[in-house]
DNA sequence: CTTTCAAATGAAATCGATTACAAAGACCTT
DNA sequence: AAGGTCTTTGTAATCGATTTCATTTGAAAG
């Protein structure tokens, strides 16, 4: 592994002189300059970066955290990180937590070590103080999942507000008795913002709930179709589940063919995130599209500017999002 | 941000004691060890990895280059990986190529820098002739696709002899006229044996082929479904359909109950990896399920060994795989 | 009372780059 | 010819850790 040094010795100049071949720098003679070119191409030599990033203290590196990359919604968030990040010759390291506080605990440790020069969390196990720690110290950002009692920046969408525009489908086509179905953690405001918003769509019209205590399980299709199964059996009047995900909505679709039941002519069902698996479910599923990529642009823009500058001030970012009518809800 | 520097000046000692602090190296006396942890403790130090990783001359980092996250197939594999990983200390990175030749080139620069002690390809762009430089120079290995002619490390699963499988099992329930459809990059290795597979399956019983050039479009459900609607337009004749992925055969199927065929009556079709999408389809999809979790830990084995000696030689590993049969080919 | 060895600590080199500063030469300008 | 600017290069400091080597101290052994 040739270091600078092996070639200015090679080229007969100081390091310094490679150093400024090599970053373009300053001026250089013609002569020298391809002098050290030449030496660089026989030693094949390659910069150590980690000598660079020490003496720049700056390593171009972003942390994206995120539960886990089987989840093909987060697809699109981080490619609009990652396009960002490259324009502005940053690259971005991804890692997964699968909930697990030690395992996010030992990534952040890449920012606090300075190994990243800001990270961004697309679903964070972190505690809020803990967060609130980080933002003083590091540049973060949070997208989809955020804290609202944290002043840390975010770039979401108003969970709250979307949920109600899919309850009032459900209740505008006349359904009286409808379902909550959701796993995985409770404790992430898009679950909670989508429940509230499930809860008072019907207290204000004095309607039943009908749901399932989240369990802690993950995001499956067999664990929606359980629930839609458990919610059936004890209130065959259900007629239609809002459900938390696409995939959720797939497991109660599939409980309810196997019931016999027609869709949407019988039930009714909605999913969210407008993912792959709203397609492939027969009947196709009413869900909501958000615009994931520009979540993820818009959070990676704002933490560039907060490494470059730390005194700015921290951003709270609503996205667009709308209703895809499918056939799930759609007579 | 603090420095050991700024810790062993409040401590009243040496860097290299606080360093001895801090890794548990070498004689501390008690008195020292809790002066030092204070100090630590008031300026709330972090040690600087850079430092550490340049002084060190290792990283204890591993960049994991795939296509791109949205694959849900590769999200076990990369489990896999950092499950070996974390055990030995290991930073797993995961960057997304999006099958960009310059974007993986980039991500490579990591490797090329030392910023990351090796690498593993699950789904290569980088030319065989590169691939074979790489090996010479750093520790590498590849997991699921791999180059036939290259000296480098692989570990995936026979295509050809699953594909064959899958086709007999078409051919076992006496279809004559069976399509293939394939969307995506036809250069890889999988879609290379998958449709050798196919062709001489049919070849030996004089069968005829049903096939459109793939296009290089990326895996769609959408891409699958126009495919099909053409092959079956063209050739009404076709009763059976062998596909590369479950998405692929998701949207045949589509196309399928579009024409009202009963499935698996009238026709039957088989998908590839038994990702959720094989159990959200109606019908369900037979599919090949490969042990991915393993071929990962396998892949990150290999690659610690290889780290540690570098003359280590490579290893050539194919893993098991069974047949998970399902409604779209289960009479 | 010397010798020996282990424990405890610090000074300085080192990893591989960048960059501030200094200096020297070439080329004009007046 | 003196002074100024621009080009070109090198020396050495620096980034923040680890580690080798040397030194000191104290206790045990002879």
């Amino acid at each position: 592994m040739p270091t600078i040094e092996q070639v200015a010795l090679l080229a007969k100049v100081s390091v310094a002189t490679v150093s400024r071949v090599i970053n373009n720098s300053a001026y250089v003679s013609d002569d020298t300059r391809q002098r050290v070119n030449d030496a660089i191409e026989r030693l094949n030599y390659q910069p150590n970066a980690l000598g660079k990033m020490l003496r720049k203290e700056s390593t171009q590196l972003i942390l994206v955290l995120l539960h886990s990359v089987d989840n093909p919604f987060f697809s699109k968030i981080i490619q609009g990180i990652e396009e960002v990040a490259h324009q502005h010759q940053y690259n971005v390291i991804i890692c997964n937590t699968y909930g697990d506080l030690d395992r996010e605990q030992h990534y952040l440790n890449m920012l606090k070590n300075h190994l990243v020069d800001g990270a961004i969390f697309i679903s964070n196990t972190t505690s809020v103080k803990d967060m609130e720690w980080l933002e003083k110290h590091y540049p973060i950002a949070q997208v989809v999942e955020y804290y609202h009692d944290c002043s840390s920046a975010y770039f979401s969408i108003d969970f709250y507000k979307a949920s109600t525009d899919m309850m009032n489908i459900l209740l505008d086509a006349g359904h009286k008795h409808i379902g909550f179905v959701h796993t995985g953690s409770s404790s992430i405001i898009s679950a909670q913002e989508k429940f509230r918003a499930y809860v008072e769509s019907l207290q204000q019209k004095q309607l039943p709930l009908y749901s399932v205590y989240p369990t802690e399980v993950l995001f499956g299709f067999s664990e929606a179709k359980a629930q839609a199964e458990y919610l059936l059996n004890k209130h065959p009047e259900i007629t239609a589940f809002f459900s938390t995900s696409d995939m959720l909505a797939a497991g109660i679709i599939d409980e309810l063919l196997v019931r016999g039941k027609s869709i949407p002519e019988d039930a009714m069902v909605t999913g969210f995130d407008n993912t792959d698996y709203s397609i492939i479910s027969t009947p196709m599923i009413t869900t909501v599209e958000l615009n994931s990529f520009d979540l993820g642009s818009k959070a990676m823009e704002y933490l560039l500017r907060k490494i470059s500058d730390k005194k700015t001030e921290p951003e709270y970012y609503f996205g667009d999002y709308r209703i895809v009518h499918r056939t799930s809800t759609k007579k």
